[in-house]
DNA sequence: GTATCTGCAAATGTTTTGCACTCCA
DNA sequence: TGGAGTGCAAAACATTTGCAGATAC
């Protein structure tokens, strides 16, 4: 796997624009180069890392598209915004329930390799009906615990 | 137990001002204010919530104290600040681990009566160091379920 | 051709900061 | 009295919005 990769090809483009047609959606370069840069990545990154990376390769991109991009993509269930992160909104590209952690020394954003799936809890729990939940972990990350 | 009341008596202000000066910060009227507010609050108000709250009460009140004083709140372990809520940060004087639930639909936030003590984890996943974890969940709560 | 999409710039809302003045201990 | 704390106004950010022009299909 070359560098930059990440778990395993990337999808060529016309994948990626069959992808936003079927939601509907006009296949622009600008949401093409995003949907390509979030392809894979586990970075977790804000709009605002995502606009910073893409912009030297689609110099006319701008973040009012990057945050629209990233609502329709929300929308269709393509990515999920994380909040575990208290000074910016963060997206991840693997839209299945799993957990993160925050490193609370460099701000990093992780995946973290725990099978909460034991934890299977009733939809309604006392009058509240429970769609989603989440579970976010703080602490150090491997690379800052030495 | 009264109206306005939460879990007991709300403490008097001189056992308060004991607090903040155990924590070796000064009782001003704005910081007795701010606690007096928490005491026992489980509605966990924003800073702008708080401020609205207590401003008729104390004109000279302004919002720099408010996130200040929540700040050294936080620092000292009196309050949590949670990260549920994508608009804005939320404060919770109950410092203890508990799982909260925000509706979708009325965007209020619950404290979640779910026992997850038997959620017990290693303090050290697969290298990275786990200090604390939250269980954030979403959906509709009893009334707007209706 | 035309409805969708984009970029810009301005607006919004939250949170932080610098600093002179205030006041608690 | 002296340093911690406060209020104000401005700044700093993150995010959203309105709209005129561009473009995918």
């Amino acid at each position: 796997m070359e560098r930059g990769d990440h778990k395993g090809k990337k999808k060529h483009i016309p994948v990626l624009a069959e992808k936003l047609k079927r939601f509907g959606l006009r296949a622009t370069p600008q949401r093409l180069a995003i949907l390509e840069f979030l392809e894979g990545n586990t970075s977790h990154p804000s709009a605002e890392e995502i606009f910073r990376e893409l912009k030297p390769h689609l110099p006319s991109l701008s973040m009012a598209t990057v945050y629209g991009t990233l609502e329709v993509l929300r929308k269709e269930g393509e990515v999920q915004e994380l909040t575990i992160d208290p000074e910016r909104k963060r997206f991840d590209p693997n839209p299945k329930p799993h957990n993160h952690f925050l490193c609370r020394k460099c701000g990093r954003v992780y995946d973290l390799p725990v099978d909460l799936s034991a934890l299977t809890l009733p939809a309604d729990i006392e009058g509240f009906w429970v769609e989603i939940f989440t579970v976010d972990f703080y602490g150090l990350c491997p690379a800052c615990k030495k």
